[in-house]
RNA sequence: GCCGAAGUGGCGGAAUGGCAGACGCAGCGGAUUCAAAAUCCGCCGCCCUCUCGGGCGUGUCGGUUCGACUCCGACCUUCGGCACCA
């Protein structure tokens, strides 16, 4: 059809838009006086080489919808976007590339930004920053200054997970059964010198000021995580000997239960307190302990492991002796890294009492009576009555704790205690590519030696000294070889010229160890207020201007660690006073992950044999097995065609009792399902993936993608361009139910924005155009409606049809309408006749029908009359406006 | 094991005490076309019924209510987090 108008070809109008919003510098964030401002932060992405994938866009176009509403709303945007850019991959490339970390960098923010940019997000670029800059990591650094000076960066022997093979200390996660994940090479336990900060330092406040925050679950998860419990400190003397062991416990009521007590095997008392006798099995056991990983000794052991001590303590209440073992399940890091044990009531101590033999007592009773505890299948710690404990007897538990506490500390036996499970955060990082920690230490050169480069030599680390701000920022060194090696110390030791240097004739050697990734994310959103200030972090003013940040969202990947670090850090800067808000995000949100489309397989035996999925074992996700005699299977891959669903389940249309799996997969690189976002920009625009994206489902959602739903937004943005491009000045109003539907759309999309649902806004948008393209012409003023209530959602479709609408100016500018709160309640509507709470019928009524009138309008209804005939009215139930309810019998 | 979230058509989802399945995808039928694409129109939970219509239906079982996807109790399943923290 030879048709002149123009179609909707988004290739043609995108660049176009994004280019004169570049020039325009419309999203160039000011702070204008008498406006209300606001800050909406994107977790900003670590570049990698892979570019960006469709996960990327689901949150940055949700804040974009915010950030572009706001504006139209008269708020001052802040609204930045910048890498998170150091990090391990970039190393890995490096040296399996020789390319330098900086240069892969570049070229992947190059990529990210070119991506990124194509959606048409209204980033301030202007204030991208990167965490890798000089000027970034200058002021990374001088917080690291700030914690040092404070105290709460320490240098701690800590046992890491270290791999001579592979030269490099790795994170628990990567160790499987003493191996690495990674090339299957043995790793040890060792202990290793570490920048530590002093994060359980805030513990208290971290968790406090969770409360009154606008987070989702994540609060909860970081309660956790800081884990407060309250409970004693408790002194046992040693039997036999002068001393003493200090235990933590929650259950100072169960004290006169205690019947033996374990110590965490690396406990410095043991050496001192075990028995020639059982020398040679502590010894033997510690050693074995050392060798698992944390990973090993938690979560696989079931049965308990442990030995004697051949000591014994006595029970400070009762001087009864009771023996002293070590176990690994005490850990040394947690507590006192010892434990009175009450086998009675604490499943663990009932099951290692069970496992060696010792006594089980009860002294807290469920009913009061005394019971025979060695006969007990399980431990009893819930809340009862104490009995066999003298003063406690007959008391409560919550009682017996505080009468044990004050007994304990009236006799100078222990103490009430808060305890944590947060642990110190672990700052450093035996590898290249991250911020060097801006510490030196002095070089003692041995006898006959001139030159710490080339002779011996040791350093003090005992005698840390902070890099003067001035020299900010301490730069890594250009090495040409990044690799670890089976120097723990890591790759910055082989730059000998940098890392030794003199000073006033005395030789330093500087800190080799880099700052983890999470260094500079911490801090991010408080440089984009003031990102090219040399003078200082950010300026007071700059500060005032737009903090704290109004809307945080990110992946809930980052719940707990960055986001608690990055309030440790701001808590930090709070107490010097730099920043004002206790708190650095007030809102937080998680996008849902996105994942393939579905898939669905079936699996075959190693004799090609068709496997039904009750009969799979996909504990190891990538090695199916089959359940039982564990013969691995092999998954194959199925077209819809194939499948039938009987009853929920998915089966072979061929074989209906071989049950299939259907499922949706994370995307991967290996599982080749990642959709690239380019490719669908390509064919639909950016308009349609941000709508798309946004059309899903809620934002919180995990949710499959599905290609086929982009043609379907693309459709819907076709059909506004075909209705608004035809609209004239010339057409006649629209019809009142059409007038009324735009109304109550602009209502629904304004509150839908405000609450984030932007899937049901889109849909609501979609329902008005299906209205719209009924009408043959619709008038200028209404296209304009709808071009401003969409354009948060397709900015690009959205300035095109403006300026085509006969406006010079960028939309982004536009106030966003207002709806007439006249149009958009109905004063008649359609009500749902029930008889018996089943729908039979439905009647017009006028909202404020009385209910007289109600019963009049369905007297003679033909339609209720087999329902109501022969019975007699029970209820006759009116609620105006929504229903109608006769109830017979 | 503990904590949290969620279970609704073939698929993504909507409705948070008042007409279940909006909106979209897929599918089926039609119009247009030499043909196809694109577009437009109609149908589209399951079962019974020629039709009119009726019955059933929101993971399962029970409860509250005139009325339950929605509230309460128990259970099942899936996903996420934590995992011997004394």
């Amino acid at each position: 059809m030879a048709n002149e108008r123009p179609r909707y070809v988004p290739a043609e109008i995108e660049e176009k838009w994004q280019q004169r919003w570049e020039q325009e510098g419309v999203f160039v964030s000011v702070r204008r006086p008498g406006r209300p401002k606001l800050y909406v932060l994107d977790m900003f992405p670590y570049p990698s080489g892979a570019g960006l994938h469709v996960g990327h866009p689901e949150g940055y176009t949700a804040t974009d919808i915010v950030a572009r509403y706001k504006r139209m709303r008269g708020f001052d945007v802040l609204h930045p976007m910048g890498w998170d850019a150091f990090g391990l991959p970039a190393e890995q490339y490096a040296i399996t590339h020789g390319v330098h970390p900086a240069v892969t960098t570049a070229t992947n923010i190059a990529t990210f930004k070119r991506q990124l940019k194509r959606l048409g997000f209204s980033y301030d670029w202007s204030r991208e920053l990167s965490t890798t800059d000089e000027n970034y990591v200058r002021w990374t650094q001088w917080i690291f200054l700030k914690l040092f000076e404070r105290g709460l960066a320490y240098q701690s022997e800590t046992p890491v997970n270290w791999c001579p093979a592979l030269g490099t200390v790795l994170a628990n996660e990567e160790v499987i059964d003493g191996r690495s994940e990674r090339g299957n090479h043995p790793v040890i336990r060792m202990p290793l010198r570490q920048w530590t900060l002093r994060i359980t330092a805030y513990a208290e406040r971290l968790l406090s000021d969770l409360e009154g925050l606008d987070w989702p679950e994540t609060k909860k998860k970081q309660e956790d995580w800081i884990g407060r419990s309250e409970g004693a400190t408790v002194f046992f003397p040693l039997a036999d000997r002068a001393g003493h062991l200090e235990i933590f416990t929650t259950r100072p009521d169960t004290l006169l239960g205690a019947t033996y007590m374990v110590l965490a095997p690396e406990h410095p008392l043991v050496d001192e307190i075990t028995t020639e006798a059982q020398q040679a099995k502590v010894l033997a056991y510690r050693a074995e302990v050392a060798s698992r990983s944390d990973m090993a000794r938690t979560a696989l052991s079931k049965t308990k492991t442990g030995v004697f001590t051949g000591a014994y303590a006595k029970n400070p209440i009762s001087g009864e002796r009771i023996p002293i073992w070590i176990a690994d399940f005490v850990l040394a890091s947690y507590g006192t890294g010892a434990i009175m044990s009450v086998p009675a009531h604490d499943q663990r101590d009932f099951e290692f009492a069970r496992q060696f033999g010792l006594p089980i007592v009860e002294v807290v009773s469920p009913d009061g009576e005394l019971h025979d505890a060695s006969t007990w299948s399980k431990a009893f710690d819930g809340d009862g009555i104490n009995v066999r404990s003298g003063f406690l007897n007959g008391k409560r538990t919550p009682e017996a704790k505080s009468a044990m506490i004050a007994y304990l500390e009236e006799q100078n036996l222990g103490t009430r205690r808060v305890n944590y499970k947060l642990r110190d955060w672990v700052f450093s990082r035996q590898r290249y590519w991250g911020e060097p920690i801006p510490i030196y230490f002095p070089v003692e050169l041995h006898p006959g030696s001139s030159d710490p480069r080339t002779d011996a030599h040791t350093i003090r680390f005992d005698q840390p000294i902070a890099v003067h701000e001035d020299e900010l920022p301490l730069r890594l060194p250009d090495l040409q070889d990044y690799k670890p090696s089976d120097d723990p110390s890591g790759p910055l030791a082989r730059a000998l010229d940098w890392r030794y240097f003199q000073r006033d004739g005395r030789w330093f050697a500087r800190e080799t160890n880099t700052m983890p990734q999470w260094a500079g994310s911490c801090w991010y959103y408080l440089r984009f207020l003031d990102p090219t200030n040399h003078q200082q972090i950010f300026s007071p003013q700059a500060y005032d201007d737009w903090m704290p940040v109004d809307l945080y969202v990110g992946g809930s990947e980052h719940a707990v660690l960055h986001l608690l670090y990055a309030r440790f850090w701001h808590k930090v800067l709070f107490d010097m006073g730099l920043v004002k808000h206790k708190e650095p995000f007030t809102k937080l949100v998680h996008q849902g992950l996105i994942l393939g489309e579905l898939e669905f397989s079936t699996f075959r035996g190693e004799d090609g044999s068709l496997v039904s999925f009750e009969q799979v074992d996909l504990t190891d996700e990538d090695a199916p097995r089959l359940k039982g005699s564990g013969l691995p299977l092999r998954r194959e891959k199925l077209t819809e065609s194939m499948i039938q669903k009987v009853d929920k389940k998915f089966v072979l249309a061929e074989r209906p009792d071989i049950v299939v799996d259907a499922r949706s997969f994370k995307m991967s690189k290996s599982r080749g399902n990642v959709v690239n976002p380019d490719k669908i920009i390509e064919q639909y625009g950016a308009d349609a993936l941000r709508v798309y994206e946004m059309f899903m489902g809620p934002l919180e959602a995990v949710k499959p993608w599905q290609t086929n739903g982009v043609v379907g937004v693309f459709r819907f943005l076709d059909r506004v361009w075909n209705i608004c491009t035809q609209a004239t000045s010339t057409a006649p109003a629209l019809p009142e139910d059409a007038q009324r539907l735009l109304h109550k759309t602009i209502q629904k999309v304004t509150e839908d924005i405000e609450g984030m649902r932007f899937n049901t806004a889109i849909s609501a948008m979609m329902i008005l155009v299906n209205r719209l393209g009924e009408i043959p012409r619709i008038p200028v003023d209404a296209a304009e409606k709808f071009a401003l209530i969409l354009s948060p959602f397709a900015p690009h479709l959205a300035e095109e049809l403006w300026s085509r609408l006969g406006h010079r100016e960028l939309l982004a500018w536009e106030p966003w309408p207002e709806y007439d709160p006249s149009l958009v309640v109905d004063d008649v509507v359609e009500l749902a006749v029930q008889v018996n709470g089943k729908v039979r019928s439905r009647v017009t009524l006028k909202k404020t029908a009385t209910e007289a009138e109600a019963r009049a309008a369905i007297a003679d209804d033909p339609a209720l009359r087999p329902f109501t005939e022969g019975k007699t009215e029970k209820k006759f139930l009116y609620i105006p406006g929504r229903i109608i309810n006769l109830v017979v019998g």
